[in-house]
DNA sequence: CTTATTTTTCAACAAGCGTTGAATGGCATT
DNA sequence: AATGCCATTCAACGCTTGTTGAAAAATAAG
């Protein structure tokens, strides 16, 4: 556990406190007392504090990204000829996002509440989104696009901002649910989140994008 | 225009900020300049910056619920043998958020990116959310059992959560939507979102929670 | 062992922060 | 004209912030 040179300490600790508090709700300070480390090594290693910022959120991107991305490859592969179903293309943008509850790291599930704030924040969405998320949600669009043949694009991307708002939520773990709820259900749970997830948003798909098969 | 006092000013110069920048993005200076008053003034009316947080985002939180009360009491009143309609719910709940776009006030537009950034946020909305919308909340979720009878509470609470989760990407207006559409979507739309979010949600909620008719 | 090089800490800076007490202004009521 | 009250500004406080240059420690190279 203390194996992790200070450098991975920082980003770690970066990554638990701007999911939790924001960029401006956190001070070096904060981060490097979590670290373990002096104030003035974030500046040594990452520059300025958005330059660590950046950092954080570009570490695992590349590798999420891939991992969405086989999901999708995967069931394109499988029914190559009539093309995959909306469930079989939701699954694959969603399920690889569980990987947070696989592991032991708890630093994937923090890097997944980070995003949500990132996306769901004006200023720090339309800088950082784009750049890193962009290509991939293109992806599933075209397959969503291929897969319901008589949806307009304006249809398709309404739908995908639905999407993209309830998986928003559910990443950043708010606990808001388990209180309403009563603890019938528990945002910690991504299974359970995406097990109602899908054939929700498939629905939603089909119904707003016209397919009219069951 | 200037016929405001400077304590609604300090409100409204708030409001737009902190929906923008969060709570520790925004100086207590930036506020006050943005108003046209000094620093102090602030202080003065609100105490401390924390309750003048709090008391942007209670302003019009009555007034909100109100409304949207009004609008699910009235589609109950239409249909008071059968109740109303998934839709019919929905609907209430989402159409009385478009009086932003009526007004010239662009207020109401702030708040409303304002909820979304507590919603979104583990930090505030744990505090802040529950008290002021769960009544509201509840009693929409208790119309949408009565209209999915076959509904378990689980699956009833997940569905909100995620109609939540569409609605609060929709209230920040974050245009990641309108960049990602080439400007097909656009994020300031309120009544095209919910034009598409209605059916969409609708068809969630029916397939998720079993009824099977139409 | 000595020398470079990289990593880490120390100490301090100027700037900006939220907050406050005292002073000022405007506006009624007397 | 004088008084009291609310609104507003002024000036300043103690503190924390991000950032930095130089010192110290650890590591690698010769």
């Amino acid at each position: 556990m203390t194996n992790v040179s200070k450098r991975d300490r920082i980003l770690d600790a970066a990554e638990a406190l701007f999911a939790e508090r924001g960029f401006d709700g956190v001070t070096l300070r904060q981060i490097a007392s979590s670290a373990g480390v002096d104030v003035a090594l974030a500046n040594y290693h990452f520059g300025k504090k958005l330059e660590l910022f950046n950092a954080v959120f570009e570490r695992r991107a590349a590798l999420l990204n891939q991992s969405r991305l086989d999901a999708l490859r995967k069931v394109q592969a499988e029914q190559a000829d009539s093309g995959p179903s909306v469930e079989q293309i939701i699954e694959a943008f969603l399920r690889p996002l569980e990987l947070t509850q696989e592991t032991a790291d708890p630093g994937w599930r923090h890097y997944l509440a980070l995003i949500a704030y990132v996306n769901n924040s004006t200023y720090w969405g339309k800088r950082m989104m784009s750049k890193l998320f962009d290509d991939l949600v293109q992806e599933f669009i075209a397959a969503l696009r291929q897969a319901l043949p008589t949806a307009s694009d304006q249809d398709l991307y309404w739908c995908y901002h639905n999407l993209s708002g309830a998986l928003t939520l559910t990443l950043a773990q708010t606990e808001r649910i388990d209180t309403l709820s009563g603890g019938l259900c528990q945002s910690s749970d991504f299974q359970a989140a995406y097990d109602h997830m899908i054939p929700f948003v498939a629905a939603g798909f089909r119904k707003v994008c016209g397919a009219n098969d069951s």
